[in-house]
DNA sequence: AATATATATCAAGATATATTGATACATATA
DNA sequence: TATATGTATCAATATATCTTGATATATATT
């Protein structure tokens, strides 16, 4: 019960239903590529990045200082049916523009 | 993504769920069947009733002056597995004692 | 070691949602 | 028609969640 809330709770706000969808399109990401591609401050983008976490829809690896999110695998099926739905929606989501410098990295 | 919104922030609180549940398991109820199941005010009950109809959880059919909410059929796949979710879910409901008064009518 | 960069966390204020009690409305009964 | 019953809605308050800006932490670079 209160896991199921916490996943639903997780999935009660526009700005990380737009979050999950974008990684869920473009794969792993680091905080800075959501913070330049949603024009969001940090602090913001990080906290919804928790949520999804703990409701377990994402998972974290972090590679020197940047952390990269992306779809947690496997995802149980009840997940997976909630992201098929996501994917249905008409949201806008911005550009995946690069600029974040963990690009240059290698 | 509005209408989603909808329907996930209708799953967003303990009682509704319950609620929900409870209409799954036992067929058409009327408001009153529930404040006396739940022990809750009839108001509460009213308000949780309306959010999960415009969800697209439940409809509503009037008799007389009660009105029966019940699971809204046909219920698209998506809210389907939602309801199954919830069956999964480890919830202590409370006993459905038809102590409202509709029971005494034909 | 000092500085810069990426991310996480916290406190304060803003916004949304839940609960209660009062009241309105509609249907039924006397 | 007056009264009772079942339900819906509203205003006020309580509680939870979101956003921002400041600060902390950790890693990398000079």
């Amino acid at each position: 019960m209160e896991t199921f809330l916490k996943t639903i709770g997780a999935l009660n706000d526009e700005t990380r239903l737009k979050i999950l969808r974008f990684i869920d399109m473009h794969g792993a990401v680091c905080v800075c590529d959501l913070e330049s591609a949603f024009g969001m401050i940090q602090s913001r983008i990080s906290r919804h990045l928790k949520i999804l976490k703990e409701a377990g829809f994402l998972k974290v690896e972090r590679k020197g200082r940047w952390a990269y999110y992306a779809i947690r695998s496997p995802l149980d099926a009840f997940r997976q049916d909630i992201l098929k739905e996501i994917s249905y929606l008409d949201m806008d989501l911005p550009e995946f523009e690069g600029s974040c410098s963990s690009d240059n990295e290698k």
